[in-house]
RNA sequence: GUGGGCGUAGCUCAGAAGGUUAGAGCGCCAGGUUGUGGCCCUGGAGGCCGGGGGUUCGAAUCCCCUCGCUCACCCCA
């Protein structure tokens, strides 16, 4: 047991039972990013190290001690698994010019992400992502596109109730004059944070916004709003975004306490929670990052997106829809083939492939075992048909053809096997 | 990196003042129906009781170490 090889600690397979859910994210997603004109994007899983420590930042937790960070073969520089998309998909466009040549991109991506964390419920090592980045314009519509983008995908996959938390973290200036502000207001006040807190004001004091200990939250109680050191641009884009999500009746509440875990962002960030989680109730967030474009390389471009974790989404999925185990009574479109012995292999290898090239799913066991357990098998694949093939009916140029829902088997000639098949399988379910 | 909880059959879990063949439900296999599933009945297979060490006449049970899972903190999707 010790010995036996597993997946990686923050690994985990998708199991085939699972697979439908993850598809129905996937195709929830692609849905929404046609419906609302984005492109599917897929840059590597792995980049050069350097675009993540000039993209999120060098003094952040992710580049300083989350990501899995490697020489690659050869004269290589550092190469580094993605720890989220938005740096590699700046760095496309920036590379292949889409600055040039179409300024405006509204591009889509889903896949996996990877940092090294310890896991807990909604993260693991290896998860999965789903988002939209806007890239070349700095008007407030397209904020809320990607708001009301993020949202259809939450309901394509039937999560109508989650919450969505807005704030505005200004441009650079702002928050400078921001930060300086809260930096003073909890310096004097510094003994009565938590040791983490105290942390927090050397290395990123918006930090201390989120802190859960009493005390600290209690000082929060005080601190001004940024509203107050916004600048008339910041401030006016912040209000065409209200403005817009009131357009299109989207209900956000404004959380002053909203800070993004990444630095690149600026102006509009939002999240996405969901009440099922637990501690990290978060199942997506997203916001405007202004300056990354310039920041790695390119000309100053106004940007815009949100990233959806795909396995919080997926747990809050399940957890809406405990209690309905609706399992058993559905019968799949599919034809088992049933062997009476061994003689009868060959014909119904045949017959097989040849309800197959008809479009009908159909299956039949490699080995023959009692035609009690080839039932049970068939019932337990939930098989709508059973072809039944003996040597007694062949004789007659036959076979038995039994619909498992209700019970009743006829007898066709062989020549009719897809017809009568194909005519349960048609039939309505129970 | 830090802290809590938990590791017994394929799954969910009983069993722990140490005592001899370690249990249940579900699942699986088979029989009841020598060519027919689902329900029911009967039987069966399946456990280094996570791993290592220690205490003891004797350890799933007590002690130490270790690995793993999990939740939470840090951080974050």
């Amino acid at each position: 047991m010790s010995r036996q090889i597993k997946a990686p600690r923050g690994t985990f397979d998708v199991l085939p039972d699972d697979v439908p859910l993850w598809l129905k994210l996937e195709a929830a997603s692609r849905e929404a990013f046609g419906r609302y004109g984005y492109s599917e994007i897929r840059t590597p899983l792995v980049e050069e190290t350097r675009l993540f420590v000039r993209g999120i930042g060098e003094a952040t937790d992710i580049v300083e001690k989350e990501m899995y960070t490697f020489p690659s073969k050869g004269r290589d520089d550092s190469i580094s698994l993605r720890p989220e998309a938005t740096a590699g998909i700046v760095r496309a466009y920036i590379q292949h010019n889409f600055h040039k040549k179409a300024p405006l991109q509204k591009l889509a991506y889903m896949g996996p992400m990877f940092r090294y964390e310890r896991p807990q419920a909604g993260r693991q090592r290896q998860f999965h992502q789903v988002g939209v980045e806007v890239l070349g314009t700095h008007m407030p519509e397209a904020d809320v596109e990607t708001i009301a983008l993020a949202l259809d995908v939450f309901k394509g996959v039937g999560l109508l109730d989650v919450d969505l938390k807005l704030n505005t973290m200004g441009c650079t200036k702002c928050r400078d004059h921001y930060r300086a502000a809260i930096s003073e207001y909890l310096a004097e006040r510094a003994g009565g944070l938590c040791g983490d807190c105290r942390r927090r004001m050397e290395r990123n004091v918006f930090r201390v916004f989120d802190c859960k200990v009493e005390a600290c939250r209690g000082l929060l109680e005080g601190v001004s709003s940024i509203d107050e050191y916004l600048c008339g641009d910041c401030a006016t884009h912040f209000d065409g975004v209200v403005r817009l999500l009131d357009e299109l009746d989207i209900e956000y509440r404004r959380d002053n306490f909203l800070v993004r875990g990444l630095d690149y962002y600026t102006r509009t960030v939002y999240e996405f929670a969901h009440s099922a989680l637990g501690a990290r109730d978060a199942v997506g967030g997203g916001g405007r990052y202004d300056n990354l474009v310039e920041e790695l390389g390119g000309p100053p471009t106004g940007a815009v997106g949100f990233s959806i974790g795909s396995e919080a989404t997926l747990l809050a999925v399940a957890d809406r829809s405990t209690g309905g185990s609706s399992e058993g009574e559905g019968f799949q479109a599919l034809a088992a083939l049933v062997m009476v012995d061994e003689s009868v292999k060959r014909v119904a290898f045949r017959l097989l492939g040849e309800l197959r090239c008809r479009g009908i799913s159909a299956d039949m066991p490699f080995e023959i075992k009692s035609m009690k357990a080839q039932m049970r098998a068939a019932n337990r694949r939930r098989a709508r048909a059973a072809v039944i093939i003996g040597p007694g009916e062949l004789d007659r140029g036959r076979v038995k053809v039994k619909d498992m829902a209700g019970g009743e088997e006829i007898e066709v000639e062989i020549g009719r096997i897809v017809d009568a098949v194909s005519e349960i399988l048609a039939r309505p379910a129970l």
